[in-house]
DNA sequence: CCAAAAGTGTTGCCGTTACACCCATGT
DNA sequence: ACATGGGTGTAACGGCAACACTTTTGG
Protein backbone atom coordinates (compact mmCIF):
# COMPACT_ATOMS: atom_id res chain seq x y z
CA UNK A 1 0.00 0.00 0.00
CA UNK A 2 2.77 2.39 -0.82
CA UNK A 3 0.92 4.28 -3.53
CA UNK A 4 -1.85 6.83 -3.22
CA UNK A 5 -3.37 5.85 -6.58
CA UNK A 6 -3.25 2.10 -6.47
CA UNK A 7 -6.23 1.55 -8.68
CA UNK A 8 -4.29 2.11 -11.88
CA UNK A 9 -0.79 1.13 -10.88
CA UNK A 10 -1.02 -2.56 -11.73
CA UNK A 11 -3.01 -4.52 -14.20
CA UNK A 12 -5.80 -5.96 -12.14
CA UNK A 13 -7.61 -9.29 -12.37
CA UNK A 14 -11.22 -9.33 -13.45
CA UNK A 15 -13.71 -10.14 -10.70
CA UNK A 16 -16.83 -12.23 -11.05
CA UNK A 17 -19.33 -13.81 -8.72
CA UNK A 18 -20.56 -17.36 -9.27
CA UNK A 19 -23.74 -18.59 -7.68
CA UNK A 20 -24.62 -22.13 -6.67
CA UNK A 21 -28.39 -22.11 -6.30
CA UNK A 22 -29.40 -25.31 -4.52
CA UNK A 23 -32.54 -27.10 -3.58
CA UNK A 24 -33.51 -30.60 -2.53
CA UNK A 25 -35.93 -32.64 -4.61
CA UNK A 26 -36.63 -36.34 -4.53
CA UNK A 27 -34.20 -36.84 -1.67
CA UNK A 28 -31.33 -35.44 -3.71
CA UNK A 29 -29.37 -32.21 -3.75
CA UNK A 30 -30.00 -30.24 -6.94
CA UNK A 31 -28.25 -27.25 -8.42
CA UNK A 32 -29.18 -24.77 -11.12
CA UNK A 33 -26.78 -24.77 -14.06
CA UNK A 34 -26.62 -22.68 -17.19
CA UNK A 35 -25.44 -23.98 -20.54
CA UNK A 36 -22.51 -22.18 -22.12
CA UNK A 37 -22.97 -21.27 -25.81
CA UNK A 38 -21.48 -23.81 -28.18
CA UNK A 39 -19.32 -21.21 -29.91
CA UNK A 40 -17.40 -19.83 -26.94
CA UNK A 41 -14.95 -21.00 -24.34
CA UNK A 42 -16.07 -24.16 -22.56
CA UNK A 43 -18.81 -24.35 -25.17
CA UNK A 44 -21.59 -26.79 -24.44
CA UNK A 45 -20.42 -27.31 -20.88
CA UNK A 46 -22.53 -26.43 -17.87
CA UNK A 47 -21.64 -23.67 -15.45
CA UNK A 48 -22.83 -21.97 -12.31
CA UNK A 49 -24.62 -18.75 -13.21
CA UNK A 50 -22.33 -15.79 -12.68
CA UNK A 51 -21.62 -12.20 -13.53
CA UNK A 52 -18.92 -9.59 -13.29
CA UNK A 53 -18.66 -7.20 -10.38
CA UNK A 54 -19.23 -3.64 -11.56
CA UNK A 55 -17.37 -0.82 -9.97
CA UNK A 56 -20.43 0.67 -8.29
CA UNK A 57 -22.10 -2.55 -7.14
CA UNK A 58 -21.46 -4.36 -3.89
CA UNK A 59 -20.86 -8.09 -3.88
CA UNK A 60 -24.24 -8.84 -2.35
CA UNK A 61 -26.00 -6.71 -4.93
CA UNK A 62 -24.06 -8.40 -7.70
CA UNK A 63 -25.22 -11.79 -6.50
CA UNK A 64 -28.80 -10.58 -6.28
CA UNK A 65 -28.53 -9.29 -9.83
CA UNK A 66 -27.38 -12.73 -10.99
CA UNK A 67 -30.16 -14.37 -9.01
CA UNK A 68 -32.73 -12.12 -10.65
CA UNK A 69 -31.37 -12.00 -14.19
CA UNK A 70 -30.33 -15.60 -14.65
CA UNK A 71 -32.51 -17.56 -12.24
CA UNK A 72 -35.71 -15.49 -12.11
CA UNK A 73 -35.64 -15.54 -8.32
CA UNK A 74 -36.08 -12.52 -6.09
CA UNK A 75 -35.46 -13.80 -2.60
CA UNK A 76 -33.32 -16.64 -1.33
CA UNK A 77 -30.96 -17.39 1.51
CA UNK A 78 -27.51 -16.21 0.42
CA UNK A 79 -24.11 -16.92 1.89
CA UNK A 80 -20.59 -16.26 0.70
CA UNK A 81 -18.58 -19.43 0.23
CA UNK A 82 -15.13 -18.16 -0.65
CA UNK A 83 -12.97 -16.70 -3.36
CA UNK A 84 -11.12 -18.74 -5.94
CA UNK A 85 -8.13 -17.15 -7.56
CA UNK A 86 -5.86 -19.65 -9.28
CA UNK A 87 -4.19 -17.90 -12.20
CA UNK A 88 -5.32 -20.47 -14.76
CA UNK A 89 -8.80 -21.25 -13.48
CA UNK A 90 -10.45 -19.45 -16.42
CA UNK A 91 -9.01 -19.83 -19.93
CA UNK A 92 -10.29 -16.41 -20.92
CA UNK A 93 -7.76 -14.71 -18.68
CA UNK A 94 -7.31 -13.87 -15.04
CA UNK A 95 -10.72 -13.97 -13.42
CA UNK A 96 -11.26 -14.16 -9.70
CA UNK A 97 -14.47 -15.86 -8.69
CA UNK A 98 -16.23 -14.93 -5.49
CA UNK A 99 -18.51 -17.90 -4.96
CA UNK A 100 -21.85 -17.67 -3.16
CA UNK A 101 -24.50 -20.24 -2.58
CA UNK A 102 -28.24 -19.75 -2.35
CA UNK A 103 -31.00 -22.02 -1.07
CA UNK A 104 -34.70 -22.27 -2.00
CA UNK A 105 -37.42 -24.84 -2.03
CA UNK A 106 -37.98 -27.07 -5.01
CA UNK A 107 -41.27 -25.56 -6.17
CA UNK A 108 -39.78 -22.06 -6.30
CA UNK A 109 -36.89 -23.22 -8.40
CA UNK A 110 -39.02 -25.30 -10.74
CA UNK A 111 -41.34 -22.38 -11.36
CA UNK A 112 -38.48 -20.00 -12.03
CA UNK A 113 -36.73 -22.28 -14.44
CA UNK A 114 -39.70 -23.53 -16.48
CA UNK A 115 -39.43 -22.51 -20.09
CA UNK A 116 -35.78 -21.42 -19.95
CA UNK A 117 -34.08 -23.82 -22.29
CA UNK A 118 -30.50 -22.95 -21.35
CA UNK A 119 -31.08 -23.79 -17.69
CA UNK A 120 -31.17 -27.18 -16.02
CA UNK A 121 -31.76 -28.34 -12.51
CA UNK A 122 -29.07 -30.96 -12.13
CA UNK A 123 -28.65 -33.65 -9.51
CA UNK A 124 -25.50 -33.50 -7.42
CA UNK A 125 -23.63 -36.77 -7.02
CA UNK A 126 -21.25 -36.68 -4.08
CA UNK A 127 -18.54 -39.32 -4.50
CA UNK A 128 -17.18 -38.97 -0.96
CA UNK A 129 -18.40 -39.15 2.60
CA UNK A 130 -18.15 -36.78 5.51
CA UNK A 131 -16.65 -33.37 4.95
CA UNK A 132 -13.82 -34.02 2.55
CA UNK A 133 -14.85 -31.30 0.13
CA UNK A 134 -13.61 -33.03 -3.02
CA UNK A 135 -15.21 -32.19 -6.40
CA UNK A 136 -18.66 -33.57 -7.17
CA UNK A 137 -20.40 -34.79 -10.29
CA UNK A 138 -23.70 -33.64 -11.73
CA UNK A 139 -26.27 -35.37 -13.90
CA UNK A 140 -29.58 -34.47 -15.51
CA UNK A 141 -32.96 -35.94 -14.60
CA UNK A 142 -32.32 -38.92 -16.88
CA UNK A 143 -29.05 -39.75 -15.20
CA UNK A 144 -26.77 -38.46 -17.97
CA UNK A 145 -23.53 -36.97 -16.68
CA UNK A 146 -23.07 -33.26 -17.35
CA UNK A 147 -19.68 -31.68 -17.95
CA UNK A 148 -18.98 -28.80 -15.57
CA UNK A 149 -17.00 -25.79 -16.80
CA UNK A 150 -13.94 -24.23 -15.13
CA UNK A 151 -13.46 -25.22 -11.48
CA UNK A 152 -17.14 -25.40 -10.77
CA UNK A 153 -17.12 -29.08 -9.78
CA UNK A 154 -14.65 -28.15 -7.05
CA UNK A 155 -16.67 -25.12 -5.96
CA UNK A 156 -19.77 -27.28 -5.67
CA UNK A 157 -17.82 -29.73 -3.57
CA UNK A 158 -16.97 -26.92 -1.19
CA UNK A 159 -20.63 -25.92 -1.01
CA UNK A 160 -21.63 -29.44 -0.01
CA UNK A 161 -18.89 -29.50 2.58
CA UNK A 162 -20.05 -26.19 4.03
CA UNK A 163 -23.67 -27.31 4.14
CA UNK A 164 -22.81 -30.57 5.87
CA UNK A 165 -20.80 -28.67 8.43
CA UNK A 166 -23.45 -26.07 9.21
CA UNK A 167 -26.52 -28.25 9.10
CA UNK A 168 -26.48 -29.29 12.73
CA UNK A 169 -25.76 -26.04 14.49
CA UNK A 170 -27.46 -23.53 12.20
CA UNK A 171 -30.85 -23.14 10.58
CA UNK A 172 -29.76 -23.38 6.93
CA UNK A 173 -31.72 -26.58 6.41
CA UNK A 174 -35.03 -24.77 6.69
CA UNK A 175 -34.14 -22.46 3.83
CA UNK A 176 -34.71 -25.41 1.50
CA UNK A 177 -38.31 -25.87 2.64
CA UNK A 178 -41.56 -24.07 1.85
CA UNK A 179 -43.17 -21.96 4.60
CA UNK A 180 -44.95 -24.94 6.11
CA UNK A 181 -43.62 -28.47 6.04
CA UNK A 182 -43.77 -31.86 7.72
CA UNK A 183 -41.10 -33.29 9.97
CA UNK A 184 -40.59 -36.03 7.42
CA UNK A 185 -39.75 -33.37 4.83
CA UNK A 186 -37.12 -31.86 7.12
CA UNK A 187 -35.56 -35.25 7.64
CA UNK A 188 -35.37 -35.83 3.91
CA UNK A 189 -33.58 -32.51 3.50
CA UNK A 190 -31.06 -33.49 6.12
CA UNK A 191 -30.52 -36.94 4.66
CA UNK A 192 -30.04 -35.52 1.18
CA UNK A 193 -27.40 -33.09 2.38
CA UNK A 194 -25.59 -35.50 4.66
CA UNK A 195 -25.82 -38.37 2.22
CA UNK A 196 -26.87 -40.90 4.85
CA UNK A 197 -29.97 -42.07 6.68
CA UNK A 198 -31.04 -40.79 10.09
CA UNK A 199 -33.17 -42.48 12.73
CA UNK A 200 -36.59 -40.94 12.90
CA UNK A 201 -37.33 -40.57 16.63
CA UNK A 202 -33.95 -39.11 17.47
CA UNK A 203 -34.22 -36.69 14.60
CA UNK A 204 -37.67 -35.47 15.54
CA UNK A 205 -36.79 -34.82 19.14
CA UNK A 206 -33.55 -33.05 18.45
CA UNK A 207 -35.38 -30.84 15.99
CA UNK A 208 -38.24 -29.97 18.31
CA UNK A 209 -35.96 -29.42 21.30
CA UNK A 210 -34.11 -26.72 19.42
CA UNK A 211 -37.25 -24.60 19.44
CA UNK A 212 -36.81 -23.38 15.88
CA UNK A 213 -40.09 -24.74 14.61
CA UNK A 214 -43.68 -24.86 15.87
CA UNK A 215 -46.72 -26.96 14.91
CA UNK A 216 -49.38 -25.05 13.02
CA UNK A 217 -52.28 -27.32 13.95
CA UNK A 218 -52.93 -27.96 10.28
CA UNK A 219 -52.13 -31.16 8.46
CA UNK A 220 -50.89 -31.98 5.02
CA UNK A 221 -53.64 -32.45 2.45
CA UNK A 222 -52.88 -35.14 -0.10
CA UNK A 223 -51.80 -38.35 1.52
CA UNK A 224 -52.66 -41.95 1.03
CA UNK A 225 -52.51 -42.64 4.76
CA UNK A 226 -52.32 -40.72 7.96
CA UNK A 227 -51.50 -37.07 7.16
CA UNK A 228 -48.60 -35.54 9.04
CA UNK A 229 -48.76 -32.31 10.99
CA UNK A 230 -47.52 -29.17 9.28
CA UNK A 231 -44.88 -27.11 11.05
CA UNK A 232 -43.58 -23.59 10.51
CA UNK A 233 -40.44 -21.76 11.54
CA UNK A 234 -40.69 -19.64 14.64
CA UNK A 235 -39.62 -16.13 13.76
CA UNK A 236 -36.28 -15.44 15.40
CA UNK A 237 -36.37 -12.53 17.84
CA UNK B 1 -20.93 -13.93 -19.40
CA UNK B 2 -22.21 -12.80 -22.75
CA UNK B 3 -18.93 -11.32 -23.95
CA UNK B 4 -15.80 -13.08 -25.16
CA UNK B 5 -13.60 -10.22 -23.91
CA UNK B 6 -15.01 -9.49 -20.51
CA UNK B 7 -11.79 -8.29 -19.01
CA UNK B 8 -12.04 -4.86 -20.54
CA UNK B 9 -15.76 -4.40 -20.94
CA UNK B 10 -16.48 -2.90 -17.54
CA UNK B 11 -14.46 -0.80 -15.19
CA UNK B 12 -13.32 -3.31 -12.60
CA UNK B 13 -12.80 -2.93 -8.86
CA UNK B 14 -9.27 -3.12 -7.51
CA UNK B 15 -8.47 -6.28 -5.56
CA UNK B 16 -6.33 -6.50 -2.45
CA UNK B 17 -5.60 -9.12 0.18
CA UNK B 18 -5.50 -8.19 3.85
CA UNK B 19 -3.77 -10.42 6.35
CA UNK B 20 -4.55 -10.84 10.02
CA UNK B 21 -1.43 -12.41 11.50
CA UNK B 22 -2.30 -13.63 14.98
CA UNK B 23 -0.54 -15.12 17.91
CA UNK B 24 -1.24 -15.62 21.60
CA UNK B 25 1.02 -14.02 24.21
CA UNK B 26 0.41 -13.48 27.90
CA UNK B 27 -2.95 -15.22 27.67
CA UNK B 28 -4.21 -12.72 25.10
CA UNK B 29 -4.86 -12.78 21.36
CA UNK B 30 -2.44 -10.49 19.53
CA UNK B 31 -2.41 -9.24 15.96
CA UNK B 32 0.26 -7.65 13.81
CA UNK B 33 -0.66 -4.15 12.61
CA UNK B 34 1.10 -1.70 10.36
CA UNK B 35 0.95 2.04 10.80
CA UNK B 36 -0.36 4.04 7.88
CA UNK B 37 1.75 7.06 6.90
CA UNK B 38 0.58 10.32 8.44
CA UNK B 39 0.23 12.02 5.08
CA UNK B 40 -2.12 9.60 3.34
CA UNK B 41 -5.63 8.28 3.69
CA UNK B 42 -6.40 6.99 7.17
CA UNK B 43 -3.09 8.57 8.19
CA UNK B 44 -1.76 7.52 11.56
CA UNK B 45 -4.31 4.76 11.88
CA UNK B 46 -3.39 1.10 12.16
CA UNK B 47 -4.20 -1.45 9.50
CA UNK B 48 -3.83 -5.11 8.69
CA UNK B 49 -0.90 -5.61 6.34
CA UNK B 50 -2.10 -6.01 2.80
CA UNK B 51 -1.22 -5.81 -0.85
CA UNK B 52 -2.78 -5.73 -4.26
CA UNK B 53 -3.36 -8.85 -6.31
CA UNK B 54 -1.25 -8.77 -9.45
CA UNK B 55 -2.53 -10.27 -12.65
CA UNK B 56 -0.08 -13.15 -12.66
CA UNK B 57 -0.14 -14.02 -8.95
CA UNK B 58 -2.55 -16.38 -7.25
CA UNK B 59 -4.29 -15.35 -4.06
CA UNK B 60 -2.23 -17.69 -1.92
CA UNK B 61 1.00 -16.39 -3.43
CA UNK B 62 -0.14 -12.83 -2.88
CA UNK B 63 -0.72 -13.54 0.79
CA UNK B 64 2.66 -15.20 1.08
CA UNK B 65 4.24 -12.15 -0.51
CA UNK B 66 2.57 -9.92 2.09
CA UNK B 67 3.67 -12.28 4.84
CA UNK B 68 7.24 -12.12 3.62
CA UNK B 69 7.50 -8.46 2.68
CA UNK B 70 5.58 -6.89 5.53
CA UNK B 71 5.89 -9.36 8.37
CA UNK B 72 9.28 -11.01 7.73
CA UNK B 73 7.74 -14.43 8.07
CA UNK B 74 8.22 -17.32 5.69
CA UNK B 75 5.91 -20.04 6.92
CA UNK B 76 2.65 -19.85 8.81
CA UNK B 77 -0.73 -21.51 8.85
CA UNK B 78 -2.90 -19.65 6.32
CA UNK B 79 -6.63 -19.68 5.80
CA UNK B 80 -8.98 -17.59 3.75
CA UNK B 81 -11.56 -15.77 5.83
CA UNK B 82 -13.78 -14.12 3.25
CA UNK B 83 -14.09 -11.27 0.82
CA UNK B 84 -15.35 -7.83 1.76
CA UNK B 85 -16.76 -5.72 -1.02
CA UNK B 86 -18.87 -2.84 0.23
CA UNK B 87 -18.62 -0.01 -2.27
CA UNK B 88 -17.50 2.55 0.30
CA UNK B 89 -15.24 0.43 2.47
CA UNK B 90 -12.08 2.16 1.21
CA UNK B 91 -12.09 5.95 0.70
CA UNK B 92 -9.47 5.66 -2.06
CA UNK B 93 -11.97 4.03 -4.39
CA UNK B 94 -13.49 0.67 -5.01
CA UNK B 95 -11.23 -1.92 -3.44
CA UNK B 96 -12.28 -5.47 -2.73
CA UNK B 97 -10.46 -7.08 0.15
CA UNK B 98 -9.89 -10.79 0.29
CA UNK B 99 -9.11 -11.35 3.94
CA UNK B 100 -6.85 -14.14 5.18
CA UNK B 101 -5.62 -14.96 8.62
CA UNK B 102 -2.33 -16.53 9.62
CA UNK B 103 -1.19 -18.09 12.87
CA UNK B 104 2.27 -18.40 14.46
CA UNK B 105 3.79 -18.68 17.86
CA UNK B 106 4.72 -15.63 19.85
CA UNK B 107 8.50 -15.99 19.60
CA UNK B 108 8.39 -16.18 15.82
CA UNK B 109 6.35 -13.03 15.59
CA UNK B 110 8.42 -11.12 18.12
CA UNK B 111 11.61 -11.97 16.28
CA UNK B 112 10.19 -10.96 12.93
CA UNK B 113 8.88 -7.64 14.14
CA UNK B 114 11.83 -6.47 16.25
CA UNK B 115 13.32 -3.30 14.89
CA UNK B 116 10.49 -2.49 12.51
CA UNK B 117 9.14 0.77 13.82
CA UNK B 118 5.97 0.88 11.72
CA UNK B 119 4.76 -2.47 13.06
CA UNK B 120 3.09 -3.26 16.36
CA UNK B 121 1.86 -6.42 17.96
CA UNK B 122 -1.46 -5.27 19.36
CA UNK B 123 -3.70 -6.94 21.90
CA UNK B 124 -7.18 -7.83 20.72
CA UNK B 125 -10.01 -6.85 23.06
CA UNK B 126 -13.18 -8.79 22.29
CA UNK B 127 -16.22 -6.91 23.65
CA UNK B 128 -18.65 -9.79 23.12
CA UNK B 129 -19.04 -13.41 24.09
CA UNK B 130 -19.60 -16.55 22.09
CA UNK B 131 -19.56 -16.30 18.32
CA UNK B 132 -21.30 -13.03 17.61
CA UNK B 133 -18.60 -11.77 15.30
CA UNK B 134 -19.00 -8.07 16.11
CA UNK B 135 -16.02 -5.71 15.64
CA UNK B 136 -13.21 -5.81 18.17
CA UNK B 137 -10.88 -3.23 19.71
CA UNK B 138 -7.10 -3.26 19.79
CA UNK B 139 -4.61 -1.73 22.18
CA UNK B 140 -0.84 -1.54 22.49
CA UNK B 141 1.23 -3.15 25.20
CA UNK B 142 0.62 -0.19 27.51
CA UNK B 143 -3.12 -0.45 27.18
CA UNK B 144 -3.59 2.54 24.84
CA UNK B 145 -6.40 2.08 22.33
CA UNK B 146 -5.34 2.01 18.69
CA UNK B 147 -7.51 3.32 15.87
CA UNK B 148 -8.10 0.71 13.18
CA UNK B 149 -8.36 1.79 9.53
CA UNK B 150 -11.13 0.92 7.06
CA UNK B 151 -13.30 -2.04 8.11
CA UNK B 152 -10.44 -3.87 9.77
CA UNK B 153 -12.05 -3.92 13.22
CA UNK B 154 -14.94 -5.83 11.65
CA UNK B 155 -12.65 -8.18 9.76
CA UNK B 156 -10.78 -8.99 12.98
CA UNK B 157 -14.09 -9.71 14.67
CA UNK B 158 -14.83 -12.25 11.96
CA UNK B 159 -11.42 -13.84 12.46
CA UNK B 160 -12.08 -14.29 16.18
CA UNK B 161 -15.48 -15.74 15.41
CA UNK B 162 -13.97 -18.21 12.95
CA UNK B 163 -11.26 -19.26 15.38
CA UNK B 164 -13.73 -19.81 18.21
CA UNK B 165 -15.84 -21.92 15.92
CA UNK B 166 -13.02 -24.10 14.64
CA UNK B 167 -11.04 -24.50 17.80
CA UNK B 168 -12.83 -27.59 19.08
CA UNK B 169 -13.09 -29.70 15.96
CA UNK B 170 -9.92 -28.74 14.11
CA UNK B 171 -6.24 -28.46 14.93
CA UNK B 172 -5.82 -24.72 14.39
CA UNK B 173 -4.96 -24.14 18.03
CA UNK B 174 -1.63 -25.92 17.68
CA UNK B 175 -0.54 -23.52 14.94
CA UNK B 176 -0.08 -20.91 17.65
CA UNK B 177 2.43 -23.05 19.56
CA UNK B 178 6.11 -23.80 19.10
CA UNK B 179 7.10 -27.34 18.02
CA UNK B 180 7.07 -28.63 21.58
CA UNK B 181 4.82 -27.30 24.31
CA UNK B 182 3.21 -28.12 27.61
CA UNK B 183 -0.43 -28.96 28.11
CA UNK B 184 -0.74 -25.83 30.20
CA UNK B 185 0.38 -23.79 27.19
CA UNK B 186 -2.28 -25.36 25.02
CA UNK B 187 -4.92 -24.55 27.58
CA UNK B 188 -3.81 -20.93 27.70
CA UNK B 189 -4.14 -20.73 23.92
CA UNK B 190 -7.66 -22.08 24.09
CA UNK B 191 -8.64 -19.77 26.91
CA UNK B 192 -7.25 -16.75 25.11
CA UNK B 193 -9.22 -17.53 21.97
CA UNK B 194 -12.45 -18.48 23.69
CA UNK B 195 -12.24 -15.66 26.20
CA UNK B 196 -13.14 -17.83 29.18
CA UNK B 197 -11.56 -20.23 31.62
CA UNK B 198 -11.55 -24.00 31.18
CA UNK B 199 -11.24 -26.68 33.84
CA UNK B 200 -7.87 -28.33 33.72
CA UNK B 201 -8.61 -32.07 34.04
CA UNK B 202 -11.38 -32.08 31.47
CA UNK B 203 -9.26 -30.11 29.07
CA UNK B 204 -6.24 -32.39 29.38
CA UNK B 205 -8.20 -35.53 28.81
CA UNK B 206 -10.17 -34.26 25.85
CA UNK B 207 -6.93 -33.12 24.28
CA UNK B 208 -5.10 -36.39 24.80
CA UNK B 209 -8.07 -38.49 23.70
CA UNK B 210 -8.04 -36.77 20.32
CA UNK B 211 -4.68 -38.34 19.59
CA UNK B 212 -3.27 -35.23 17.93
CA UNK B 213 -0.36 -34.84 20.32
CA UNK B 214 2.18 -37.15 21.91
CA UNK B 215 4.50 -36.79 24.93
CA UNK B 216 8.17 -36.40 24.02
CA UNK B 217 9.58 -37.68 27.31
CA UNK B 218 11.35 -34.38 27.85
CA UNK B 219 10.33 -31.73 30.30
CA UNK B 220 10.34 -27.98 30.25
CA UNK B 221 13.56 -26.42 31.48
CA UNK B 222 13.05 -23.23 33.39
CA UNK B 223 10.41 -23.60 36.05
CA UNK B 224 10.13 -22.54 39.62
CA UNK B 225 8.32 -25.76 40.55
CA UNK B 226 7.57 -29.11 39.06
CA UNK B 227 8.37 -28.99 35.35
CA UNK B 228 5.63 -30.12 32.98
CA UNK B 229 6.06 -32.69 30.26
CA UNK B 230 6.70 -31.42 26.76
CA UNK B 231 4.39 -32.63 23.99
CA UNK B 232 4.60 -32.50 20.21
CA UNK B 233 2.08 -32.82 17.42
CA UNK B 234 1.75 -36.22 15.82
CA UNK B 235 2.29 -35.86 12.10
CA UNK B 236 -1.01 -36.46 10.34
CA UNK B 237 -0.97 -39.37 7.96
C1' DC C 1 9.03 -30.03 54.89
C1' DC C 2 6.43 -26.67 52.30
C1' DA C 3 4.69 -24.27 48.27
C1' DA C 4 3.13 -24.64 43.80
C1' DA C 5 2.02 -26.71 39.91
C1' DA C 6 1.58 -31.35 37.36
C1' DG C 7 -1.30 -35.02 36.76
C1' DT C 8 -5.22 -38.86 38.03
C1' DG C 9 -9.70 -41.19 39.83
C1' DT C 10 -14.45 -40.86 40.48
C1' DT C 11 -18.84 -39.24 39.98
C1' DG C 12 -22.79 -37.36 37.90
C1' DC C 13 -25.12 -34.85 34.31
C1' DC C 14 -26.95 -34.44 29.78
C1' DG C 15 -27.49 -34.98 24.89
C1' DT C 16 -27.91 -38.56 21.58
C1' DT C 17 -29.01 -43.14 19.89
C1' DA C 18 -31.51 -47.33 19.35
C1' DC C 19 -35.42 -50.09 19.56
C1' DA C 20 -39.97 -51.19 20.63
C1' DC C 21 -44.34 -49.83 20.68
C1' DC C 22 -48.80 -47.28 20.13
C1' DC C 23 -51.79 -44.10 17.31
C1' DA C 24 -54.43 -42.05 13.50
C1' DT C 25 -56.20 -42.17 9.05
C1' DG C 26 -57.99 -43.60 4.23
C1' DT C 27 -59.34 -47.46 1.61
C1' DA D 1 -60.32 -54.45 9.62
C1' DC D 2 -55.85 -53.45 7.95
C1' DA D 3 -51.98 -51.48 5.88
C1' DT D 4 -49.04 -47.59 6.28
C1' DG D 5 -46.72 -43.94 7.87
C1' DG D 6 -47.01 -40.53 12.01
C1' DG D 7 -45.65 -40.04 16.59
C1' DT D 8 -44.01 -41.45 21.76
C1' DG D 9 -41.76 -44.17 25.92
C1' DT D 10 -37.82 -46.03 27.71
C1' DA D 11 -33.39 -47.63 28.45
C1' DA D 12 -28.40 -47.70 27.40
C1' DC D 13 -24.34 -45.47 25.82
C1' DG D 14 -20.75 -41.96 25.73
C1' DG D 15 -18.77 -37.33 26.03
C1' DC D 16 -17.83 -33.91 29.13
C1' DA D 17 -17.53 -31.13 33.45
C1' DA D 18 -16.72 -30.76 38.15
C1' DC D 19 -14.33 -31.86 42.29
C1' DA D 20 -11.26 -33.95 45.30
C1' DC D 21 -7.21 -36.07 45.51
C1' DT D 22 -2.25 -37.67 44.81
C1' DT D 23 2.38 -36.86 42.87
C1' DT D 24 6.45 -34.45 41.65
C1' DT D 25 9.82 -31.02 41.90
C1' DG D 26 12.62 -26.67 43.69
C1' DG D 27 13.64 -24.05 47.55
Amino acid sequence: MKSQRPLTEFQQPAVAVDLALLTVAERTLNVLLIRRPDAGIAGGEWALPGGFVHIDTSLEDTVRRVLHDKANIEHAYLEQLGTFGEVDRDPRGRVLSIAYFALTDAQMLNAAVSGKSDLVIARIIVPWEGEEGEPVQVEDESGNALQLAFDHAMILGQVVKRLRGKLDYSAVGFELLPPTFTLRAVQEIFEAILGRGLTKPAFRRKLLDRGLIRPTGKREAASAFRPAELYERVKSE
